[in-house]
DNA sequence: AAGTATCTTTATCGTTCGCTAAAGAATATA
DNA sequence: TATATTCTTTAGCGAACGATAAAGATACTT
């Protein structure tokens, strides 16, 4: 999609695409106030001008990766509440996919619950938990559309939630596994 | 319990176990990384040298406020453990406790598990997964005093541990206590 | 009163942080 | 070839961080 215009002047020296992917990489790992700048022109090998000049800022480069992640966990989700057939079963499948996502790529969790709890920055914050909130606002919505109650859909989405931000702050925590899924099990 | 001496040279210009208290909220709060030692001095009326002197450093004073949480705590859950009469009970008591803490004194969550989920300094994560797996085993112990095999045991701590952090997370996350109340009981 | 011990204040230190001005290098167009 | 445009490098800025040396203040002990 990214149409390669006929480019003026100097060409990168690296793949704007590819040290996007890593720098997703490295705030899911370590979060965004442990990942610093140097760490990041470290990893692409690039200088801090270049870093600035392809994305702005670490926040902008933040931002986009938050971007990245959510169009890639967007068709996972999409599925589950897609294919699930009454609010229990939403809640099944939601969390289930939520795990195999918190453990791809290691134990990262969630890139977006993760740093809403770990971020100093207040902005940042408030922008991850607006993404947070529309992920909810959906589940909801999908929950009534599978015969729950306003207040049912409501509770519902609470208990998805917690449980999420459970997830994911146990697997990075280092709970294996067979553990979580036990845990899972027990949860539903 | 502290057997005051009758103190040698100049005595201290303020209150050490108020300012442990008002540390430890603000490490609650805001978390180990986003409270400096500038933060810390204006809120106890102090330079930097006479907190150094009472606490040793702010990772000293960090530990003592964690210490500080865990004896206030200790009771809580020891009642909670005291009192469940079947695995399944112990887990709704152990649950239902943790979040009338974690709401106690404003929407903090957990010391522990916040900045074990947040903090960048490796070492203060370690301490604090040790704490953490300190709970486990106990918890583990009870259930199994109350007729749990030692598989459903590690289970029901895998979820109690998940929970938990999932409750911490949404409390500082801004949930209100009525969400959080109905999430649980759907976690139940 | 003299001496000693402890705390408080002033004024930083050295490091790391995110970020950028200025100059050089590599590509396009004219 | 000349010029414009964009990227890269070198070098470093200003701010915030945790922490401290040195000097002054206040207590107890002798």
């Amino acid at each position: 999609m990214t149409t390669n215009k006929p480019a003026r002047g100097r060409p990168r020296g690296f793949d704007a695409e590819e040290g996007l992917a890593a720098a997703q990489a490295m705030f899911a790992r370590d979060g965004y106030d442990a990942v610093g700048v140097a760490d990041l022109c470290a990893r692409l090998g690039v200088k801090p001008p270049s870093l600035y000049a392809a994305y702005g800022s670490k926040r902008a480069l933040f931002e986009k990766a938050v971007s990245r992640y959510g169009a890639q966990s967007a068709a996972a989700y999409g599925t589950a509440l897609d294919d699930a057939v009454n609010p229990v079963d939403l809640k099944r499948r939601v969390l289930e996919t939520a795990l195999d996502l918190y453990l791809a790529d290691g134990p990262q969790g969630c890139l977006v619950l993760a740093n809403l709890s770990a971020t100093a920055d207040a902005e940042i914050r408030a922008a991850l938990a607006a993404i947070v909130s529309d992920r909810q606002a959906t589940m909801a919505g999908r929950a009534r559309a599978l015969g729950a109650s306003p207040a049912e859909a409501e509770a519902l989405v609470s208990a998805i939630s917690v449980a999420m931000m459970g997830l994911s702050a146990a697997v990075r925590a280092g709970m294996d596994r067979a553990s979580l899924q036990a845990a899972l099990h027990q949860l539903l």
